[in-house]
This record gives structure tokens, C-alpha cells and sequence, in this order.
DNA sequence: GTTCCGATTGTCT
DNA sequence: GACAATCGGAACA
């Protein structure tokens, strides 16, 4: 049973903290089906896209998460409450958005790695106007990005694999932690999982 | 169809 | 100074 039936939380209401305040895996599992919101301004228009690609980052010990490498100017809003935005610079180029779950002083989080009709993490948060101006925020409709409840996806219509661009994770390459609505992404070209550059130059 | 590569900058060593 | 939770386009098959 999901968090949202025992709170009997209906469709298109704001997630609150609290939802976040479980596992990674389990607030990733959950988030397919949700929307993404977000407003620039206080009377702006909102654009809602539904989650349908997600990945959990469950804490210190997991070395694909930033916050394994200890607490960081970076990485602190990881140890901080659950229901804020840890949004940083991937490859110089691309925004990543994810949501701080667990409890102070734990570090995790999930990653968006696709909405609406963007099928990769930077083409998410550059679809929609993500950036590092969302850092550290809560996730409220007050602060123009928010998360709000949409339908429940079921296990059959979800597939499950290890994350993308980790390779340096040793151990944790191949936990299955990554979470994709099969149906809402069946026209999208699924993302490939290629080492870098430099991983394959020194494989050589 | 697949594979390769550069872009571009914050962060940590 | 090395490298990164990516992407789009070019080159090749």
C-alpha cells in the first residue's frame, strides 16, 4: 500500500515534507505518475509535467551519491530536512533536479530524470526552467516548484534498472534503483547507459 | 542502425 | 588539475 492511500491523499494535491521523508526507493517508486509544477511567477501560469522517470540516491554509504564523499558546501542541503531541492551542474552543461529525502542528518535523494515529454534529466530542468535559483528551496507551491499527487502506477506498468552514469560506483553500478513508467515513455527513446569518455580511455 | 566526441563549469583533491 | 547522476550532432556501418 502506498503512502498516498493510507493518507487517502486525492489527485492534484501538494506533496507535502513528509512524503519525503521515507526511503529514496521508496519516494522514487512512488513519485511515477506525480507532477512536476512550477511557476515563475506568484500569478504565472503552471505548468504541470508527470514524472515518469526516477532514481534514488539512498544515503552516505551508496557510492553513486554526492553526499558519500561527506558533508560538502555542495552536498549539504542532502543532510538537511526532507522536501528540498538539491539542484547542481552536471558536466558543466545540464541542471539536475532532485528532492532531499530520509531525515535530517541521513543524506538521500531521488533524481528527476523524466517528465512530460523530456526523456533525460538536463532536458527536464531546461524544459521547464529548473536551475540553481531552486537550490535548496522546499518543495511548496510558494517557491514555484512543487510536486503534487497524480495517479498510482502499477508495478507491471514499471520498469526497474540500475542508474545511469555511475560507473565510478564500484559496488552500487548495479543496484536497481532507477524507476521508468514503460507506458508514459514507450514513444521516447530510452536512455543508453554509456561510460565516459575518460572511463573508456583508461579502459583501453 | 550504432558509436564517438566535444561542450563547459562547479567542485573537490 | 581531474572529473562529472548529460546531450546532440557527426561519423561510420
Amino acid at each position: 500500500m502506498s503512502w498516498r492511500q493510507l493518507e487517502s491523499m486525492a489527485p492534484g494535491e501538494v506533496l507535502p515534507p513528509e512524503f519525503f521523508a521515507r526511503s529514496a526507493l521508496q519516494v522514487a517508486r512512488e513519485l511515477l505518475g506525480d507532477y512536476l509544477c512550477l511557476r515563475e511567477h506568484p500569478h504565472g501560469p503552471v505548468h504541470r509535467w508527470v514524472i515518469h522517470e526516477t532514481e534514488a540516491y539512498t544515503g552516505p554509504d551508496d557510492k553513486a551519491c554526492h553526499a558519500a564523499k561527506g558533508l560538502t558546501p555542495r552536498t549539504q542541503v542532502m543532510f538537511g530536512a526532507p522536501g528540498h531541492w538539491y539542484i547542481y551542474l552536471c558536466y558543466g552543461v545540464h541542471w539536475m533536479a532532485n528532492i532531499v529525502c530520509e531525515r535530517q542528518d541521513h543524506p538521500a535523494a531521488v533524481l528527476l530524470r523524466g517528465a512530460g515529454h523530456a526523456d533525460g534529466p538536463g532536458k527536464l530542468t531546461k524544459g521547464l526552467g529548473i536551475g540553481k535559483q531552486h537550490h535548496g528551496k522546499l518543495a511548496v507551491p510558494a517557491n514555484g516548484l512543487w510536486i503534487e499527487t497524480g495517479e498510482d502506477v502499477p508495478d507491471k506498468a514499471v520498469d526497474v534498472t540500475p542508474r545511469i552514469g555511475i560507473a565510478y560506483a564500484e559496488e552500487w553500478v548495479e543496484k536497481p534503483f532507477r524507476f521508468i513508467w514503460r507506458e508514459a515513455t514507450h514513444d521516447l527513446k530510452p536512455a543508453k547507459w554509456r561510460p565516459t569518455k575518460k572511463k573508456r580511455a583508461r579502459n583501453r
